[in-house]
DNA sequence: GCCATATTGTTTGACATCAAACGATCCGCG
DNA sequence: CGCGGATCGTTTGATGTCAAACAATATGGC
């Protein structure tokens, strides 16, 4: 059995002449038989789901992660916050930049060293924080839905064996 | 049980004098308990292996998966590709620029319509398509052995049951 | 046949992301 | 102390992605 993705439906005109065939499908090859693609394919929907749930506030899952690390870990060194978001130390400036602007977090001289930001959440972040995450629990709670809570426990578990502990050289 | 992320360890000198406690780990909060971030995480390691496995033949996964995809239909048109291989038809037009640039790919006038191009594979296109295809079986036997063969059937159809069906409005 | 509407590939603009390089600062070793 | 290497946040450049707008072309209703 071959694996197949429908056309984009046609919004109102019938069936383009086209020469290759009855043509209804486009098939996929080896693509679906890879582990990487079934995970881009759920990465694509879980995040979907999650934006639409978070529209509303404008914070993107990237800036949500972020406020709820700062919140969890008060005073938090940017390099600290990009190593536990997984993200490199130069993304990290644009969107602090943004949230920062927004008057969601806020950076502080570190008392310590000189070179270093201490990141906080303001009373606006932590109140748009609140209302993220109960958008956010909806959305997971969306989500799971679609498994069980079974399933969605070994889910977890499977994705877990593919990342081995978050390494990183 | 709180889920954490290590520090990124220090290359040589010890520890830095930092007001922020013991402080050896980062709390996630509410990030580890959602199935987007596990996915997130998966997919990050899934995609650098593959990288990893492609990068002497200079291919990225996005570029494979179109060569895959053109190998399987021949004479495709730009728009189909974007639809299966799941792109904006916009960021299609830079990626076979690359492959038209580098011989693997080619664009040719189609016979019915003007607007359209069917797209093909080069000799050489097929010939670097079946080198990179030894790579990724490689690299899927890798990511399938962390599984076995059980748990990476039931791990597909998890993640299939988070995409349905692909479907885009 | 004509003309409004769609579709195709492309261009352009906005982001997110990584990587390399930079100045400022810190730290350990002598 | 002072100096060399390491680290911090930032800037800059290269990609990859989407979305909106565009000209060329095709389609269908009249």
């Amino acid at each position: 059995m071959i694996t197949t993705v429908r056309r984009r439906a046609r919004a109102t005109a019938g069936p383009t002449a086209r020469g290759d065939g009855a043509g209804a499908t486009v098939g996929l090859g080896m693509l679906a038989e890879l582990i990487g693609y079934h995970v881009r394919l759920a990465q694509m929907a879980v995040f979907a789901d999650f934006e639409r749930a978070l529209g509303a506030l404008s914070l993107s899952p990237g800036l949500f992660g972020l406020l709820v690390i700062v919140e969890a870990n008060p005073g938090l060194r940017q390099t600290q916050l990009a190593d536990a978001a997984r993200l490199d130390r130069s993304t990290l400036v644009p969107a602090l930049d943004k949230l920062e602007s927004r008057d969601l977090v806020e950076r502080r001289a570190a008392p310590d060293d000189r070179r270093s930001n201490g990141l906080f959440l303001t009373a606006q972040g932590a109140t748009l924080l609140a209302q993220a995450k109960r958008a956010v629990r909806a959305h997971e709670k969306r989500i799971a839905a679609e498994l069980g809570e079974g399933d969605r426990a070994t889910l977890i578990e499977l994705l877990d064996r593919l990342a081995p502990g978050g390494r990183r050289p």
